[in-house]
DNA sequence: TATTGTTATACTCTATAACTATA
DNA sequence: TATAGTTATAGAGTATAACAATA
């Protein structure tokens, strides 16, 4: 057993380079190179990182950005239409929306025709925050669009969609 | 204010409906359309419930699957690597191996040749059940496999890869 | 009886820092 | 002085259930 590992030890790793060998080594992705949810995943992490940097200055996160955009878009949506189509839930939402009422960018009007039910809206203020924000968002994916041909960008948006709307309609299936 | 909030009331949503047209109706995405993490956490999201349901007969989660198949692709390697690799952290591993070992489905070997180090190793156990694991996890993208041609998933893949490796050489750049 | 919004709770993930033993 | 692994802690995110007002 020791010796099985002390070959593999020196087969695999090369002590007897500087320490910096082993922390620029890169692993083989093996399985995983074939799993959709691991490139996903990867990608996705990088892009989280610099949407993060890029959301800072304005003190908010993605969470805040998709609602307001997503608002935007959907003038009066509800709390819980918003919760659904923008993957967060809805006791989440809650405190998020208190946060973007107190900054002034959005309002919860209740409607008078279900009193249950607040109208989502931003307020002028908030529309010209999304609008810098998403600039900004976009920034972060520029180095990666220059990576692709305009056609191959677009194809790349229709697989996603394409994904997203099999799995999508199978769930609805489901029900 | 109050007969604006109203108007948009009436024109977005249809009280007179039953409140299920509501819960129903399907919002405008807006900007969001345009933004690749929101394509991407969309989809990761819906294969993300698929997998932990695959997963969940063998007790564990993605992250352990993750771990089991980048040791099984670099025998010997070190949590440091692994964590860097997977895209989780050195700490979060910790219990992840713990529990593996508990399992006898990994295991540490301290190198003798730098006795700071674990190598990591799957046991054959190990590998049968993380070989059970990619079956499960491949089945769960089967109906999404079947909506492309071979070429077009090929070509997926290779979108993402690619979008990948440019923002990894753009951090990569900047350390 | 069901739905919207709210509150509270717990559990997971993640990030961070500190500590040890080695190098 | 730096690195591998460990431990501990706090924060964000997520899922759940219960609740009040309304339908």
């Amino acid at each position: 057993m020791k010796a099985d590992t002390d070959a593999v030890d020196s087969m695999q790793v090369d002590d007897t380079k500087p320490a910096n060998s082993a922390s620029t080594r890169k692993l083989d992705p093996g399985l995983m190179a074939h799993r959709l949810s691991f490139r996903l995943r990867g990608l996705l992490g990088l892009l989280g990182e610099r949407v993060l940097a890029a959301f800072a200055p304005f003190g908010l996160r993605s969470g805040s950005f998709t609602a307001m955009a997503l608002i935007k878009a959907n003038p009066g949506c509800s709390q819980i239409e918003l919760a659904r189509e923008g993957g967060l839930d809805k006791s989440s939402l809650v405190a998020l929306l208190n946060d973007l009422e107190e900054r002034g960018y959005a309002i919860r009007a209740r409607s008078t025709r279900d009193k249950r039910r607040s109208n989502l809206f931003l307020t002028p203020e908030g529309e010209k925050v999304m609008h810098e924000m998403f600039e900004a968002a976009m920034k972060t994916e520029a180095s990666l669009r220059e990576g692709f041909t305009p056609d191959e960008m677009q194809l790349f948006f229709a697989f996603l969609e394409r994904a997203f709307f099999i799995l999508a309609a199978e769930d609805r299936g489901k029900d």
